[in-house]
RNA sequence: GGCCCGUUCGUCUAGCGGUUAGGACGCCAGAUUUUCAUUCUGGUAGCAGGGGUUCGAUUCCCCUACGGGCUACCA
């Protein structure tokens, strides 16, 4: 049993938790200059040079979980909670455990706690435990670890802490409807619970009846009247709930599965969970769970919470939702969803071009930051730096716009042939066959003008395919009557040209465009119009090395043709 | 409706009683570029409002407004 003494020495107090399981040392007075070091089986404490005791406290190790419900893909949201997490876990040397929260049948969908984890092995974050990745306190999945709920729900009452609840589902709506019509609120509480038909209003006889006859039942917690819970969140600090405020919460439901207020709390205390850190959906929930774990006799080894800001639409009202990205063309899932009963394709940013590390920094940064003017982190910087008071309390708009600069930052970090090797499977898709070497120049030369890989084909096609159009404006404007005229020069130049190089052809056509004094622009411009359709682009001698003497010529001269004032 | 949380440029944020309120995205302008983009330089724009406390409030307290969350036999 964890065990835990209180001290007070030289105007420090500490409270020194240990359980023989999980024990771990970390002096954390960094001011004491003491050197000396004193042994003892239970205390670790040192002596300063002032002659103080100092006695360092003594933790648990760190055990985070992330526990989504399979209810369908994982949000970004999602994703960021397990980010933190993980964080966390590793900042501190502990655990991040995955738990999958799988009491509700009716919610289930299929695929998606598979989907759960392919997301998470993408952005990096794997579990040291979990469904899918073991470990010693399985199983891991809330469905399978059904028959241990209820024995805590029957120790709640026992200690009078819960009671049996037989209110049909049908007579709870009656009410909530009849209060809706008073413009009331219908809660089932200390107010209303001596009301009701449950164990607290019904004779032991007429309880015994019911269970022995098989009537369905709840057990629902028992709320103490008018008492003040505080608790220090970690990242928002002091919360107080009063609990007249609060209702009675369904602990374990007819079906013989607890809800997830029951299992949340059984499984964290069973699992060694040391730190809870979730979205701040749940922060109403916290006095009810930290109730949970008094009554149960666990408070002295609760976890201590932090609760995450929300990430909110880009505009207008709420929290982000699917439905954000499809209007306004951005992936809120990490990964392509596919709804099973509908067929519905969701996009994800894996599938959008995005980088895992991307990814991971821009949700990294969504909520939280180091500090510093820093903006890009790799995971191991996001671990050395990672303190959850450095965590933001209101909830960020998300910004696809910087999600994408990101992006950008991440996709230039690589080199020409790393990303032409992600480049080759989309020319292949589009029947293209180019040498590698050739990919890797192109690949050069364009993508300092792009976000994702994706974007290099629209930026270097024309390195592989003649244009099929001429832009309108770029002719309007440039494309003069002697126009043609000039470009027959100009493929005579090229001829002429022996070494098809880059800075070759360069130096002929300077030396022939000053030979005859006319100005660049009123023949460049053309050139470009002819060999890549419009008036953007690499250098265009870099084009012309690239794609060859002959298709150069050739191009020229079918705008010629094509193009006609 | 009730309870809880929050509020600094359009957006993400720094700030933890005295600052020319800093950075980033976006946007705009200039430079570079034969084009477009990149890049570089500069600019635009903010403490929700009202009361206190204080010599002094963006910062501390209260109220209001606004935003968010919860209010299921869902998580």
């Amino acid at each position: 049993m964890p065990y835990y003494f209180v001290l007070g020495i030289s105007g420090y107090r500490f409270r020194i938790i240990t359980s023989f399981r999980n024990i771990f040392f970390e002096c954390r007075i960094k001011a004491c200059p003491c050197k000396i070091w004193i042994s003892h089986p239970v205390v670790n404490y040192y002596i300063c040079s002032g002659n103080h005791i100092h006695f360092t406290e003594m933790e648990k190790k760190v055990r985070v979980r992330f526990a989504p419900s399979p209810t369908g893909p994982l949000h970004m949201g999602g994703v960021r909670t397990a980010l933190f997490n993980y964080l966390f876990a590793r900042k501190h040397g502990g655990d991040f455990l995955l738990r999958i929260e799988d009491t509700d049948q009716n919610r289930y969908v299929p695929g998606a706690e598979e989907y759960i984890i392919e997301s998470l092995k993408w952005c990096g974050l794997v579990p040291d435990e979990g469904v899918g990745f073991g470990g010693p306190f399985g199983p891991y999945r809330q469905s399978e670890r059904k028959a241990i709920y209820r024995q805590y729900a029957d120790q709640l009452i026992a200690n009078g802490n819960a009671y049996y609840a037989f209110d049909s589902a049908e007579e709870l709506d009656r009410l909530r409807r009849e209060a809706e019509e008073k413009q009331q609120v219908f809660s089932y509480d200390q107010h209303t619970r001596l009301g009701l038909k449950n164990s607290l209003t019904l004779s032991s006889e007429e309880i015994n009846r019911r269970i022995a006859n098989g009537d369905p039942y709840v057990i629902r917690f028992k709320m103490p009247e008018n008492t003040d819970v505080t608790e220090t969140d970690l990242i928002r600090g002091s919360v107080t709930f009063n609990t007249a405020q609060l209702d009675d919460k369904v602990l374990f439901k007819s079906d013989g599965m607890p809800t997830y207020h029951l299992a949340n709390v059984v499984d964290d205390h069973l699992m060694q969970i040391t730190h809870v850190i979730r979205g701040e959906e749940w922060l109403s929930s916290m006095p009810l769970h930290i109730l949970l774990y008094q009554a149960l006799g666990w408070d002295e080894t609760r976890p201590r919470f932090a609760h995450l800001p929300l990430i909110l639409k880009p505009t207008g009202k709420g929290k982000l939702s699917k439905r954000d990205g499809d209007k306004m063309g951005f992936p809120v899932f990490p990964l392509l969803w596919t709804d099973p009963e509908t067929g519905e394709v969701s996009r994800g940013y894996r599938e959008d071009g995005y980088f895992p590390e991307a990814f991971i920094n821009l949700l990294a940064l969504l909520g939280w930051n180091a500090g510093n003017d820093q903006e890009f982190f790799s995971m191991d910087e996001l671990i050395e730096h990672f303190s959850l008071d450095r965590v933001v309390k209101s909830g960020a708009r998300f910004d696809p716009e910087k999600a994408k600069w990101f992006n950008r930052h991440y996709l230039q970090q690589k080199t020409a042939p790393e990303l032409a090797v992600l480049f080759l499977p989309i020319l292949n898709e589009k029947g293209i066959l180019a040498p590698v070497e050739k990919v890797v120049r192109v690949v050069g030369l364009v993508k300092d003008r792009c976000e994702f890989v994706a974007d290099l084909w629209g930026q270097s096609n024309y390195f592989f395919t003649a244009p099929e159009s001429y832009d309108e404006t770029t002719i309007r404007k440039k494309w003069k009557d002697d126009t043609s005229e000039k470009l027959q020069a100009i493929i005579e130049v090229f001829k002429s040209v022996s070494d098809w190089q880059a800075a070759n052809i360069k130096e002929r056509f300077s030396a022939f465009m000053n030979e005859k004094e006319w100005g660049f622009g009123v023949v460049m411009v053309p050139i470009r119009l002819a060999l890549v359709g419009n008036s953007s682009g690499a250098d265009l001698f870099d084009i012309c090395e690239l794609i060859g003497k002959d298709e150069t010529i050739a191009r020229i001269r079918k705008a010629i043709v094509a193009i006609r004032v």
